[in-house]
DNA sequence: AAGGGTGAACCTGTCAGACAGCCGGACAGC
DNA sequence: GCTGTCCGGCTGTCTGACAGGTTCACCCTT
């Protein structure tokens, strides 16, 4: 590990203390100078500290009046709809079909329990918003089942892209049904603990979802 | 608009420089002194906004030898220690191997040229952080390059985690010329715009990475 | 002539001190 | 009660200084 500076110890411990929520959000932090002495550096030091949270949009600071907390963690920048259609159709496979074989090995009976019933609530649905709602949950369940982090932030990422495309809602009435079916044959394959069928299911699903997209949007 | 201070003036200056890719990967800034002189403030205040910038993840400073740039965009979404190395080990290659399949087809004359200019850099680069850096840069390069969002966000994602993981630095020393040699093979077969050769050039890449993070983790 | 060592020049890291301008609150006067 | 002023505290910026790391040209040795 290379020696770290001072000025960059000064704002591992500012970071740490802003992240774990020691200091809240609206917080004002002691004053640059006082801060300095506290850490036994000089003030310059304090104050590229500060720069570092402030570029990180972890605290602003007012000419005057002192620095202020104004987020618990680094933003997530997501923009909304910033996906398009053929991303995600491109995308998902290679991420979901994985992720289901992951979680066929890894799941806890618990998130078992959470998938049977997201499942069941899905076949007695005919709201369609609810139904992509349902849907969503569903995936976003499996890449939590993977055990792998990575995989159930770009799922919860694709999630929200999904959830705000028109085209989804326009899809479901089409396949719903054959959904549904396939959403019981992943959930069985991963409730057997069969990862190389539950990656095939989810494969031809996502296959078959991709199918349907296309020609929406080339209607 | 709030009037800006001069650190920040300063900070929007050289972001927007580094950015535009008037700097390139790998530049070095000019030194302290002289930035101080160019825009007329102190040198305290160009050594805020250089804290930003490395903040931001845009730039290395060593001491001594001045402020390199390590990267031409801020990601979106900084995860800082989010992943564990088994998570990361275990995603990339379903996602980094199609994105560099997806590049070679896709690539813009302009991100090659990045590429091959990060490439260059590397080569006679042995500083450990630096070249943490631009390694980074190079994967996230060829996730841009797929041309498929989801992969380029996620890929982003995982550059920040692996650059805020001492491991990552540790595995430099043994690993730093065969991966110059492996990125020479993917970055040819990405100008060829053989995107099979890209996807299996990839894969033996993050199948040598892994293999060396588990045997440092392992130690 | 090749090679190795050395020092000067340059760079970043940090410090102390200083002053101007901004802000909030206390306080006196109306 | 309202207002205007003043003061103490805070940030923004500057100056000058010194320690320690890095580089490279130059010189001495071999």
């Amino acid at each position: 590990m290379a020696r770290l500076s001072a000025a960059e110890a000064v704002f591992n411990v500012l970071r740490s203390e802003i992240e774990s929520g020691k200091l809240g959000v609206g917080a004002k932090l002691s004053s640059e100078a006082s801060l300095a002495q506290q850490y036994g550096v000089s003030r310059s030091v304090v104050r590229e500290a500060l720069r570092s949270c402030t570029a990180l949009g972890l605290t602003v600071t007012k000419t005057g009046r002192g620095t202020f907390v104004v987020a618990n963690h680094v933003a997530k920048d997501l923009v909304l709809g910033q996906y398009s259609a053929r991303d995600l159709t491109e995308a998902r496979p290679h991420i979901e079909v994985p992720a289901a074989g992951l979680a066929a090995e890894r799941r806890s009976p618990e998130e078992l329990d959470t998938m049977r019933e997201i499942v069941a609530a899905m076949s007695g649905e005919d709201d369609p918003e609810v139904w992509v709602g349902l849907d969503s949950s569903f995936h976003a369940m499996i890449a939590r089942a993977s055990g792998n982090k990575v995989f159930e932030n770009v799922v919860a990422d694709i999630r929200d892209a999904l959830a705000h495309q028109s085209e989804t809602l326009n899809m479901v009435a089409d396949r719903q049904h054959a959904s549904d079916e396939e959403h019981r044959r992943i959930l069985a394959a991963i409730e057997a603990g069969d990862a190389a069928t539950a990656r095939i299911a989810m494969s031809q699903h996502l296959h078959a979802v991709g199918i349907a997209l296309d020609s929406i949007l080339n209607a």
